[in-house]
DNA sequence: TTTAGCACTCAAGAGGATAGAGTGCTAACA
DNA sequence: TGTTAGCACTCTATCCTCTTGAGTGCTAAA
């Protein structure tokens, strides 16, 4: 709701303590909270608690679920916590050689890497985790290649200045001389290469198609496939890894999860909105959100400086966010650096040996 | 139990007329069947079919969840059901017709294909579909291909017979002369075209690793990469689609199912068996079944005339037999034909036009 | 061999009592 | 004026009991 800066000066100290003991405790225990239990937290009685609760909850804090039971932080209570009041420590060195023993690096790709990385995070945390690869917006066309491997048979294969590569199998009605096929790769050569992947537009067919003359008349399947083959390319994709804990999760309606796993358009939706840094967010924020009392933390990771991805959970609101954030963000760091490592090699550099 | 040919000889006409009606009502009500309940299928009184009940209850075909319950069938009653009793109506013309508009056709593409007609069967029967796909005995290599790609990376490039292509991203350490590369380009032209997918051994890969001589130094990432590919290949998939129905479905335990989605190398294992026909079976029968009172139907489709892969549901053991039968048979007979078709396209024929 | 009739069983659901966790409010206290 | 002890009150969760009804097995008659 309105919370003006009349409200927020409302919240001494003591109180804020107060809101954090109960999101603590709520963490921990998934019961309402009541005023007793907040003693531990604080040194004051009951009553007087219970009279800060009943504020809290007048400024939009806490709810009770019903008269006569404990506080349950609400999305405003969440948001504050996690915003001004949650402790993150710092990993300990223990605590990042625990994380990196987690990661397998026998595979040594990128999406093997994050594939490892987010498995890690998903057992961690009992969370999903979620990964988006966004298209580099640098990513250019570095290579289009045709190889015949059949009657009829050609293989299409596109390679970008990011690393990625896709295929795709073309039947054309007749065999291709080899000075048709000399033709459309330099032609491709010539038109493609160093375009980049989301420039590839509709006009831009029509255009390669009408300069191709009467070759056209043979190789528009190809041009086809290789404008589906950008069009793939230039998608940006979401994994969820570890649906089995939102499974298993009783703080969210199986119903709801099902629905979620089975259409993951929304979440793409949610994660497109890059942000620049570690991020957190609540189901009820967005009603875009798909799976109600969610929360998702997310962070950018990047190849050569550029974003490149966002590596996250997506978890029900009630999380150790004191932890997660801190894995979060070192898992995105880890990934930032591997890829990088490799970039920079791949493009400028020669490491000795 | 022991079904021996005298307990067999016991079921009179009416018995299977009864043991039928049970399963059929079961079917449709989900609850376990009474004897009035019987009297719609049969003409005779409950108290009769009370008698008879009781006595397919001895012989194991029947059980009863608690003394005063209906009867409910058990594994060797579907045995027996699916077996014998069942009665599968060919489809119709409009049937057809229904399923055909079900498929996607503009993916012309095998995987399009039965990924399309495997949504549509999850779609139909309200369980999962699987899709179990073996790597061709007679698939083999037919190129090899390295495509340079940016300084010190690679594309390695493995095409079979089968039309299956895999690539993947090689880093050396020094940047590769052309001659080099030619060399590794006919090494590989003349010591693995033609050479059968799943013979490519250990032993293999040393033996050629040998006779590379001098140019191993460099060249080794690249043989072990082609060696990875072909592992790659050589595996075979399984494929569920429309989990979300197994979740939905009653009949299940939750937590077997969650643990079964995670886990699929068991109904990979199971799938391996490729029977020759259209193959029904229960959880009871092989107890390494993983989800407890649920059912497989599975048919084998094939390519050119050789079985390529494995289409049918998972579903609760209380199943429309008479209606999910027919559709199995005619899905597989379809994928068969429509990639047959390609198939003999390739490798012989030429379409007129 | 079949069937009507009857006593019996058992799961599922309705209703009611109880316990206990937690509250808000009041009045006393520092 | 802020804090606290005390108390009446509220509401859920749980347990127990009772009832209902579907369905059975058995017996005796047709």
């Amino acid at each position: 709701m309105k919370s003006t800066a009349k409200e927020v000066r409302a919240l001494d100290d003591r109180k804020l303590k107060i809101l954090s003991a109960v999101v603590d405790e709520y963490i921990v225990t998934g019961e309402p909270v009541g005023s007793k239990a907040i003693m531990k937290y604080v040194n004051t009685s009951s009553a007087t608690i219970r009279n800060e609760m009943a504020e809290l909850e007048k400024q939009g804090y806490l709810e009770q679920p019903h008269t006569s039971a404990g506080r349950v932080p609400t999305y405003n209570g969440y948001r504050l916590y996690v915003d001004r009041l949650v402790k993150t420590n710092p990993l300990s060195k223990e605590e990042k050689a625990m994380l990196d023993g987690m990661i397998l690096t026998d595979d040594l790709t990128e999406e093997g890497l994050v594939q490892s990385v987010s498995a890690a995070l998903a057992e961690l945390t009992n969370c999903a985790a979620v990964v988006s690869t966004s298209v580099p917006k640098f990513s250019v066309i570095t290579k289009v290649e045709v190889i015949p491997t059949g009657k009829r048979m050609y293989v299409l294969l596109l390679i970008t200045s990011s690393g990625s590569i896709k295929n795709k199998v073309c039947r054309l009605e007749f065999d291709l001389s080899s000075e048709q096929l000399e033709f459309f790769e330099n032609f491709m050569r010539e038109n493609l290469e160093g375009v980049s992947i989301d420039s590839l537009s509709d006009e831009m067919l029509k255009k390669l198609e009408s300069a191709m003359g009467t070759y056209l008349l043979t190789l528009s399947p190809f041009v086809t496939g290789i404008y589906e083959l950008s069009k793939e390319m230039a998608q940006q994709s979401v994994v969820v890894e570890g649906e089995r804990n939102l499974l298993t999760c009783r703080d969210f309606d199986q119903n709801e999860i099902i629905r979620f796993l089975d259409n993951k358009e929304e979440l793409k939706r949610i994660l497109d909105q890059s942000f620049s840094g570690l991020h957190v967010m609540f189901s009820d924020e967005t009603d875009s959100f798909v799976i109600g009392n969610s929360s998702i933390i997310t962070s950018p990771f990047s190849k050569g400086g550029k974003t490149a991805g966002h590596l996250g959970i997506i978890g029900p609101m009630r999380l150790d966010y004191s932890k997660i954030i801190p894995y979060v963000e070192y898992f995105t760091q880890k990934i930032s650096d591997l890829i990088s490592d490799d970039y920079e090699d791949e493009e400028d550099g020669f490491d000795g040996k």
